[in-house]
RNA sequence: CGGGGCGUGGCGCAGUCCGGUUAGCGCGUCUGGUUUGGGACCAGAAGGCCGGAGGUUCGAAUCCUCUCGCCCCGACCA
């Protein structure tokens, strides 16, 4: 069925104009193409031309799974709790998760791995049942507490979401490695500039993971990258920083009066003390216990790097009142020695063995100096717990870190048995013995990819489609079509010509003037637009603009069905 | 959840401090006419419970209270 795409009857509505707070240039440029309409806060409606566009990005992300053995599903959105609470993701996922009111235990899925493990658990029962991967392109529900930058973060979304079912960890390897592959694929062919990174598993769990990004002032993850191939979300970026180490005097530890530093700032500006020998402690809470953290100087705390050692996310601040109760001072004065109570201390890598450290004495008003963390303190737990900084030496070769922001596209996990083990989905081995499925889970947010390519294709006109991604072909512009019938007679034929030959053609038939026209076929951004206009045809010849060069050139009439089918097959 | 801002014809906005004609402007829409290679022009017209509820007042888009929605910053985030 060929669809009439004459503009005078396909809903297309172009706005000139949209509301002020419309920030993105993706956004403003979707709004006024007539791809989306905002329906609620994170809500989002996709009219015909953003649907095509969704379902071509959706054929991409289909034909490269399929090629790497996935099959695809169709999940539902509405889940039985239970499952939810087999793998205690309700508590996991807290607000994020949609409830429903009036019928209860069911809740709107934020993600599929319970229920793709539920069937897996109901069928896939021996080794030789693996490996598979199962996929699906559907709507995810996600309460999210703020809903930004149009369609980037909203609480309905597309993902493509694939799971991998090894019976064995070199299998799943296999698969992360298939899965990696094919995500370049996708966005080299969407055309999407992007890099990717090592990451945090954060709530998902798992072992290993890394995200594909797209560097955007819009994005709300920071990256750690250098020229020469590192590139970490800086959730787990490592540096190489010297650590403090030792100075030469052996001076033993002394208390001494320090009534105005309440900072690091201050010890460093009263009473001269390098930064670096400086010992910051802070104090968390665990599960009602408290823990002191020793950082050095003013360095940050990560606090993913501290989940990930804890194995919890579950923790936070102590309160002023924790603090006197646990350590005997109030913040400012606390540190490593003294401390009234026998609790947890844990150190950053970078004051291993250190000596000649300045640091809080628990008492309040005074710090200790000399201080020898080979001597006069016992911590048996180091880790690195720092948030790296712009311009250190990464870890590889030593190049300087640059760190940028950027947008989250896509998401590779090796999840392992985490979700098998919760819910109980064993597989039956060669030798055997009965063994937790090993998993993986692969998204990708469908609507972010068409965001994140227009954030890199577009100009004050409007958005320029690539050959992949776009919605139609060509672009006819007919001008003065109502007063010319040889315009009429002559778009109806290129316009017949070319839907003969396949190709998605819209055609501008409107009764507009021709800045309108104009403005709107840039402002769509098809990659080839025929402007079939009386002057040129009195010499039987249409002008063809490519959107992305703005060059133009005159053929004849006849010809142009070629030039359109030499841009695609180029 | 904390801080800030905004809800006025389909769209974008002014008016709100300091209450008082018939609530304006641009775009779009409709009718008629003139135009036509980069968002045309003339003439006419339709279209509003000023987000909602309550209150103050002779009188409320405007002041007060409550409420709903949306945006931005932060917190959070798979």
């Amino acid at each position: 069925m060929v669809i009439d795409m004459r503009l005078s009857k396909y809903f297309i509505p172009t706005l000139k104009e949209v509301t002020a707070d419309v920030q993105m240039p993706s956004h403003k440029l979707m709004v006024r193409s007539g791809m989306v309409r905002q329906l609620a806060a994170g809500v989002f409606s996709w009219l015909p031309m953003g649907h095509i566009v969704l379902k071509k990005v959706m054929n991409i992300l289909r034909n490269e799974i399929d090629s790497i053995g996935g099959q695809e599903f169709l999940l539902p959105a509405l889940n039985p709790i239970d499952i939810w609470e087999e793998t205690n993701r309700v508590e996991a996922m807290g607000d994020v998760m949609f409830h429903i009111k009036n019928r209860d235990g069911l809740i709107l899925a934020p993600t599929h791995e319970e229920v793709i493990t539920y069937h897996a658990r109901q069928h896939v029962k021996s080794y030789r049942d693996m490996p598979m991967v199962w996929y699906q392109i559907q709507t995810k529900f996600r309460n999210e507490p703020r809903p930004k930058s149009g369609v980037l973060r909203g609480r309905q979304f597309i993902m493509k979401d694939a799971y991998s079912l090894d019976s064995s960890w070199e299998g799943l390897d296999e698969n992360y490695q298939k899965h990696y592959e094919a995500y370049c694929n996708i966005f080299n062919t969407c055309g999407i500039k992007f890099f990717v990174v090592g990451a945090s598993s954060g709530a998902m769990g798992g072992k290993q993971s890394q995200e594909f990004m797209v560097e955007s002032d819009a994005g709300e993850d920071l990256c750690a990258i250098s020229d020469s191939g590192y590139a970490a979300n800086i959730e787990v970026a490592t540096s190489k920083v010297n650590p403090v180490g030792r100075i030469a005097e052996d001076l033993a530890i002394e208390e001494f009066a320090t009534p105005n530093a309440k900072s690091i700032d201050d010890l460093v500006e009263q009473y001269h003390i390098p930064e670096h020998r400086c010992a910051k402690s802070v104090v968390y809470m665990v599960d009602d216990k408290p823990i002191i953290i020793l950082m050095r100087g003013n360095d940050e705390l990560n606090e993913n790097k501290l989940e990930s050692i804890l194995g919890t996310n579950i923790f936070r601040p102590a309160t002023s009142e924790e603090l006197i109760t646990y350590t005997g001072a109030n913040g400012g004065s606390i540190g490593p020695v003294n401390l009234k109570t026998n609790i947890r201390v844990i150190a950053d890598n970078l004051l291993k063995d250190a000596n000649g450290l300045v640091s809080g004495a628990n008492k309040d008003g005074y710090h200790y100096k000399n201080i020898d963390f080979a001597r006069d303190v016992e911590i048996k737990e180091y880790y690195d717990l720092r948030t790296i900084k712009e311009g250190e030496p990464n870890p590889m070769d030593g190049e300087p870190i640059r760190i940028v922001k950027a947008i989250e596209l896509g998401h590779i996990f090796k999840l392992g048995t985490k979700y098998s083990d919760a819910m109980g989905a064993t597989f039956l081995d060669s030798d055997g013995k009965e063994k937790p499925i090993i998993m993986g889970s692969y998204g990708i947010g469908v609507e972010r990819v068409i965001a994140c390519y227009i954030e890199q294709n577009y100009d004050k006109y409007g958005i320029k489609w690539n050959k992949e991604l776009t919605p139609f072909n060509a672009h006819i512009v007919g001008l003065n079509t109502k007063k010319s019938e040889e315009v009429r007679e002559a778009c109806e034929k290129l316009y017949n010509e070319l839907q003969s030959n396949s190709l998605d053609t819209i055609y501008d038939d409107r009764d507009d003037s021709v800045g309108v026209k104009f403005n709107d076929a840039d402002l769509l951004g098809v990659p080839i637009q025929i402007v079939v206009g009386s002057k040129n045809l009195a010499n039987g010849q249409v002008e063809i603009k490519y959107r992305e060069s703005g060059e133009k050139i005159l053929v004849g009439l006849e010809e142009a069905l070629a030039k359109v089918k030499a841009y695609y097959s180029a």
